[in-house]
RNA sequence: GCCAGGGUAGCUCAGUGGUAGAGCAGGGGACUCAUAAGCCCUUGGUCGGGAGUUCAACUCUCCCCCCUGGCACCA
């Protein structure tokens, strides 16, 4: 059995769970689901980044301990996953002990390889928002007014000796032209290179930020951001343990965090520890709502467990698996979701199975018949599942959905072309019957099997609803060879209900 | 500024040298198993602009315009 990891990135509890963390959950939710569905094992990691000053600020603010704070917020994340049917393995918080004794080990690690150094630094520093800032902050010359007082001052800290991985991390990226998913965005890494890498700053004093992961050479200061976060892939994958997972094979990032993040920090850091490398990085582009860039300052935001309680968690992610083209950005818009799901999932999808299956009780009193297969129908089942797998095979979500919409054309058209209501009504048909009513609850039964990793709630009830008592979600299964011959399908229930919404009442 | 991605039917996008495609939306039709769904037919585009290469360019070359993104802590 093939191993497989694959994680999201972790998210940052300051603020509340949208579109864009929901969308990346899902996607690597759809992957992990499909390698499952192929026989590998699966290990899913997602979770949630706790350190750091915006936490602290936060907490403080509310008059509650950070911890209590994350605790709070985490909850929030993790009740995300549960409603959008993640099935990850793991829900990582980078306040486990656990975690802070890795990032701990390996800095002390890299300090006692040279790579970590102490240093004197000189900087701007804005007392009004507690945090560094350079002359590139400047505007027109002068710091803007939210920064407040700036003031220049000198404070030690230890850096992360970069630079001297520079030519190693070039030679690395060229030499993997697949490690980057979509290739272009390699370009980006390569042109980062381009100029001189600096050393990366990874402390903060301790008077400053408490709520971080303490250096071990050092109680004095706590390491700063990427040190902690980052090292999650890592901590969790059950390192140090003889069934750890560690290398991962998919690292689902957004487009906004490869460059530096990612493709620079990571990999030198993974490279200064002697660790394996990650194989790929599945880098996600951004969702804009009605043409335009989302953002909290505008309000300009799109709440995922809105759209979950008023469509169903299918619903969200059919939408956001379909409409995305991975790799690319894509527009969200309320009009295209409740057109996808009217016409997409409620009328070609939802309602194939269910004329399906209302025939097989309606014409054969429930009971599948035994019969051949169509072989049209067949060999559509076989390009469909060709085509879903080497789209899969390319994380493109979209052309899996897209094959998976075809086969359920066809299927409605086959209905139309049989006509089972006229072969219902002539006895000397009824082979004919049979042999469309086979045909069409094989159909439905691959069409669920293809379908589990995009809608898994869905399938299973497709499964029920055909009167199978144990799932099947093997895409080794999914093949049209009749197997469900003599089985009684159960109750037809919608599975994506027409959905009234105000507009539609509002006609003649 | 540098680098990248993109500009094709009302909307979202596919298409890479040989008479412009899909889905949705719009219009018409036949049917009734089904969530008033599905099926069939159909309107619709000087393929961002200009020049060039070619018997032939959406597709190759060059120039230009526009959008988006990366280069700078935010999925």
């Amino acid at each position: 059995m093939a191993s497989f990891f694959i994680t999201t990135a972790i998210d940052y509890v300051n603020g509340m769970p949208h579109l864009g963390h929901a969308y990346e959950k899902v996607l690597a939710d759809a992957i992990a689901r499909w390698r499952r569905s192929r026989g590998d094992d699966v290990f899913f990691l997602t979770g949630v980044d706790e350190h750091g000053q915006k936490v602290q600020q936060s907490a403080q603010k509310q008059g509650v301990e950070p911890q209590a704070f994350c605790d709070e917020m985490s909850a929030h994340f993790r009740r995300l996953c549960e409603r959008l049917g993640t099935s990850h393995d793991r829900f990582a918080r980078t306040t486990e002990d656990s975690h802070k004794r890795v990032v701990a080990q390996f800095l002390q690690q890299l300090h006692d390889a040279g790579d970590i150094y102490f240093e004197e630094h000189e900087g701007f520093y804005s007392v009004r928002q507690e945090q560094f800032v350079t002359e590139k902050d400047m505007v027109d010359g002068r710091w803007p007014e939210i920064f407040g007082d700036v003031v220049k001052t000198k404070e030690p800290n230890y850096f992360f000796r970069m630079s001297k991985y520079q030519d190693w991390l070039r030679t690395y990226a060229e030499e993997h032209p697949h490690w980057i998913f979509p290739s272009f965005r390699r370009n980006e890494i390569l042109g980062a290179l381009e100029k001189p890498l600096g050393d990366l700053c990874i402390s903060r004093p301790k008077s400053r930020l408490s709520w971080g992961i303490p250096l071990p050479f050092d109680p004095e200061y706590v390491t700063y951001v990427w040190f902690d976060a980052l090292v999650n892939y890592v901590s969790f994958s059950k390192w140090g343990q003889r069934d750890c997972r560690w290398p991962a094979d998919v690292h689902t990032i957004g487009k906004d965090i490869l460059v530096p993040a990612h493709g620079i920090y990571w990999t030198i850091m993974l490279k200064a520890l002697g660790i394996e490398q990650p194989r790929r990085f599945l880098v996600h582009g951004w969702w804009h709502l009605r043409g335009e860039k989302m953002s909290k300052t505008t309000g300009n935001v799109v709440d995922p467990l809105e759209l979950i309680d008023r469509f169903g968690a299918d619903a969200f992610r059919y939408y956001v698996l379909r409409e995305m083209a991975v790799g690319q950005d894509a527009d969200f818009s309320p009009e295209n979701f409740a057109q996808r799901y009217r016409s997409d999932l409620g009328n070609d999808f939802g309602n194939l199975v269910n004329r399906a299956i209302s025939m097989i009780r309606r014409y054969r009193g429930g009971n599948i018949p035994s019969a051949p297969i169509d072989p049209d129908i067949a060999a559509a089942i076989h390009e469909t599942r060709d085509g879903v797998a080497a789209a899969m095979d390319d994380f493109e979500t979209h052309r899996a959905l897209e094959r998976i919409a075809r086969l359920t054309q066809r299927a409605n058209q086959y209905v139309d072309e049989r006509a089972p209501w006229r072969l219902a009504k002539d006895p000397a048909l009824a082979a004919d019957l049979d042999a469309v009513l086979a045909t069409l609850a094989d159909t439905v039964r691959v069409l669920g099997i293809l379908a589990e990793p995009f809608i898994p709630h869905t399938a299973a009830r497709i499964q029920q609803q055909l009167g199978m008592d144990k799932p099947d979600f093997r895409f080794a299964a999914s093949v049209p060879d009749g197997r469900l011959a003599g089985q009684t399908v159960g109750e037809p229930q919608p599975l994506f209900p027409r959905i009234e919404s105000p507009e539609d009442r509002r006609a003649p």
